[in-house]
RNA sequence: GUCCCGUUCGUCUAUCGGUUAGGACGCCAGGUUUUCAACCUGGAAAGAGGGGUUCGAUUCCCCUACGGGAUGCCA
């Protein structure tokens, strides 16, 4: 029997979306996406007092960034909570929990005695088999099987087995009636009708505790994948303390999301000596079997590179339009058209050496510069007299932007014909250039110059006049 | 404390009993290049430790060490 694959990504809104966070819901999207399945999501706000509004925009925003789209609106647990308690007032009917009337101070000095006596911390409720009940408040416990063993059965890491007297009674509903995660986790998504529950392995446990509420209340086990978690460079838990962690930063850093995604999928999960793929390959290729079962490390170096390639390899058109978009989301200046016109125009040859977007401004600067432009001394300097010379004297034409691989190829033609000349020696950078192999503002701005028709007559002339 | 999971180059990883342990990023050297970058070639670099099982273990089992997680009326 195989049900229709729907996966989910459940995020607590208590801040922005941590990057371990980012590739847990990537993974989700991808299996989804790759078996023609739904990926809903779901907002976990059931923590009144540290979900935040704000925190759910940013979740929102950095997903929408990463293009994850999901399917159907966002779920709000909190706005469940009735369906939640209804499951466990079911419970209690079917006598599958019970009310538990021992305060917390007593349970907390239960532990502390256990552990200082070096016991399980394991509590177990006087209430469960009691019938009086007290006119006190109380919370609502699973009567957790005490006997035999659980087995998760997880995709990543095999069958787990847990020994049933190792769980307790957990809590289902607390003093003030509202569900607690656990119910509702569970209430959710077998209400979303989640076939694949893919999510970090801190919660492998959980799953043994989770299973209990399904098997009471008779309900299919979804199918486990718990993923390892993502380290920073020192190898501990990711943490605030390493530094911009957050998928917003990441974009603020001018990463293209393409790569971020690239990257994310390739932490942890690999398909041979496969490094550079695209999302339609990703969909394709992604499996539980290539998820490995250690936590992997976060690495900058890696990310760049990556990033460097989906630049190179995008569509000319689609990344002037993600590179006005990084600026703006950024604060920067809007372009002018006829900037946006020149990068275009350039994009072609700049992406060939960029690793992020900034990086991609950097290099456009001789189209982005306000014309007529300065030549920059330093650029200038490295040339030598006669070249120098045939610069300053066509500063004045460096004011378009109306130039392009053609352009470039004229001028090269130029140049070859002038190969006994003292400008011969411009054909080498020249040529460079149209391999894409080299790129100065200075000297690009020379060509875009000397490309253009009207300028020819000036080249003859300044090598006429030696 | 108890329970669960993990451990291959610096990093991400391949290997599903027999390989000179492969690839990628990074790094180093050389080449190309009017700068930077890019690019090309080459190089250094790994099975945590100890026991088994086996003709043969990185691979299977056990122990130890180290790391992580869980043990909440947090999610």
């Amino acid at each position: 029997m195989t049900r229709p694959v729907v996966t989910r990504f459940a995020p607590s809104p208590t801040g922005f979306l941590h990057i371990g966070g980012a590739r847990t819901a990537l993974f989700n999207w991808l299996y989804a996406r790759g078996q023609g399945g739904k990926f809903l999501l779901r907002i976990e706000d059931t923590d009144r007092a540290r979900s935040t509004p704000e925190a759910t925009a940013a979740i929102l925003q950095g997903l929408a960034w990463l293009g994850l789209d999901h399917d159907g609106e966002a779920v709000s647990q909190f706005e469940r909570a009735d369906r939640h308690a209804k499951v466990a007032n079911q419970l209690l009917a079917e006598g599958k929990a019970y009310k538990c009337f021992a305060t917390q101070d007593e349970i907390a000095a239960f532990r502390e005695q256990a552990k200082a006596e070096g016991r399980s911390t394991l509590y177990h409720s006087p209430w469960r088999d009691r019938d009086d009940h007290p006119d006190a408040p109380f919370v609502v416990r699973i009567k957790a099987p005490r006997e035999g063993n659980t087995v998760i059965r997880d995709k990543v890491q095999g069958d787990v087995t847990i020994k049933n007297q190792t769980l307790d009674d957990m809590v289902l509903l607390r003093a003030d009636g509202t569900p607690v995660y656990m119910l509702a986790v569970v209430v959710d998504d077998h209400d979303m009708d989640v076939s694949h529950v893919i999510r970090g392995d801190d919660h492998l446990n959980n799953a043994a505790r989770q299973m209990m509420i399904y098997d009471a209340m008779g309900w299919d086990v979804p199918v486990w994948a718990h993923i390892p978690l993502i380290h920073g460079p020192d190898g501990k838990k990711l943490s605030k303390r390493h530094g911009a962690l957050g998928a917003q930063e990441y974009q603020a850093m001018g990463y293209p999301a393409a790569g971020m995604r690239n990257y994310l999928a390739r932490l942890g999960w690999s398909h041979g000596d496969d490094e550079f793929f695209s999302d339609a390959q990703a969909k394709d290729w992604f499996d539980f079997d290539g998820i490995g079962k250690s936590p992997a490390r976060f690495d900058t170096k890696k990310l760049e590179n990556l990033s460097g390639q989906h630049i190179a390899a995008s569509d000319d058109a689609a990344l002037q339009r993600e590179l006005i978009d990084f600026l703006e989301a950024s604060g920067s200046d809007a372009l002018s058209a006829s900037q946006k016109d020149g990068v275009l125009a350039a994009m072609y040859c700049l992406k060939q050496r960029a690793k992020t977007f900034p990086e991609l401004i950097d290099k456009a600067s001789f189209v982005l510069s306000q014309r007529p432009i300065t030549p920059d001394e330093k650029a200038s300097k490295s040339l030598d007299s006669v070249s120098r010379g045939i610069l300053k004297q066509l500063t004045p034409q460096l004011q378009t932007v109306t130039w392009g691989r053609t352009e470039l190829e004229t001028a090269l033609n130029i140049f070859a014909e002038a190969q006994e000349t003292k400008f011969g020696k411009l054909a080498a950078p020249l040529r460079a250039v149209l391999a894409g192999r080299a790129v100065t503002p200075s000297v690009f701005d020379m060509m875009l110059v000397l490309g253009r028709e009207e300028s020819i007559s000036r080249i003859e002339d300044a090598a006429a006049e030696g």
